[in-house]
DNA sequence: ATGACGATTAACTACGCAGG
DNA sequence: CCTGCGTAGTTAATCGTCAT
């Protein structure tokens, strides 16, 4: 595994109009990046119009929602060329990871390669490489897909150059994952928010560890309310839909990214996730034996009931 | 075996929020 | 403006049970 020294942000933009147009019609028309170099921070940017195979003008829509104007791409090279211009300013792939906001781009790098029978081994290497950074900010941080001024907001940033010139969407995609990536505590915080405290915020000042101990121990009661040791598969199910939900809430914790979550409350989460394995575990081997009843040792309840105890 | 009844599932709808 | 995707709430079809 070679070394990653650089992260690459990328974002397109495409063809649209008022009247609404198929993903398939949508070539790109601008492409934007910017590349993030670990070791020195430095930062570098890519800005290329790409002209499309269709010679239509733009939409009005599309003019004012870009800024991009017919002359831009007229005069703009072919993808291909502009994904050769791309890669040479990539420098090092194998060294390299890739990022955008939501699959979108990627989706439309192999689209556009594909269409324009660029082989599938020139844009591998970066799809092998690549995330989707909206969908990991998601699943961290902020629970729902926001767009990427909103993800800025919540480290209290602001977007900085203009909406929709895809380098600076790009460059403001890498400012989210700076903030991410190095604002333990800020990022842990918005993550409490987002999916367990909801609407009364929570600050650092808080008792967070006691406030969470209190929350998950009314969340397993709850779970365990009407949960006996023998119950019929179908309460299982539901059982087993109520506690994949409870993970998703507190599961985050576990990468304790802040250092701020104590031993008691990690190993109650740690404790919540074991039984939800065990509960899938359980669930699958009386349903393909055809049982109606399932039956829960002990092993697997009692480590958890005795938190809410 | 049949039909009534409640429970469970799926399918559909509506909504909000992303993307261009 | 449109599409896409995920969630939540509703409805409709299906299933299981039980009494007849």
């Amino acid at each position: 595994m070679t070394e990653v020294r650089q992260f690459v942000f990328f974002d397109f933009e495409m063809l649209c109009s008022k009247e609404g147009m198929s993903y398939a019609n949508m070539e790109s028309i601008r492409l934007g990046a910017a590349k993030y170099d670990i070791d020195t921070q430095k930062i570098t940017y890519f800005d290329r119009f790409i002209k499309p195979k269709q010679t239509e003008p733009l939409s009005i829509f599309c003019k004012e929602l870009t800024q991009i104007s017919d002359n831009d791409i007229a005069s703009a090279d072919s993808f291909p060329l502009v994904l050769d211009d791309f890669i040479k300013w990539i420098g090092n792939i194998k060294q390299s990871r890739f990022f955008s906001w939501s699959s979108n781009d990627i989706s439309r790098l192999e689209l556009d390669a594909f269409s324009h029978d660029v082989p599938r081994s020139k844009i591998a290497p970066i799809k092998n490489r690549y995330v989707d950074f909206q969908a990991i900010f998601s699943k961290r941080v902020s629970k729902t897909n926001p767009s990427v001024e909103n993800a800025l907001a919540l480290y209290g940033l602001q977007f900085e150059g203009d909406k929709h010139n895809p380098m600076y969407d790009a460059y403001n995609t890498l400012r989210i994952y700076l903030a991410f990536s190095e604002e333990f505590v800020k990022t842990d915080l918005i993550m409490l928010n987002q999916f367990i405290f909801q609407n009364q915020e929570v600050t650092v000042e808080d008792d967070i560890n006691g406030r969470l101990k209190t929350l998950l121990k009314e969340d397993l009661q709850h779970l365990f309310n009407d949960i006996s040791i023998i119950s019929n598969i179908r309460s299982a199910k539901k059982l087993l839909k109520r506690t994949g939900k409870l993970v998703k809430k507190y599961e985050n914790i576990l990468l304790n990214r802040s250092r701020m979550f104590n031993e008691e409350i990690l190993l109650y989460v740690r404790l919540l996730v074991d039984f939800y394995h065990n509960l899938i575990g359980s669930y699958n081997k009386h349903y393909s034996y055809g049982c109606k009843i399932i039956i829960f040792h002990e092993h697997m309840t009692t480590p958890l009931q005795q938190i809410t105890a």
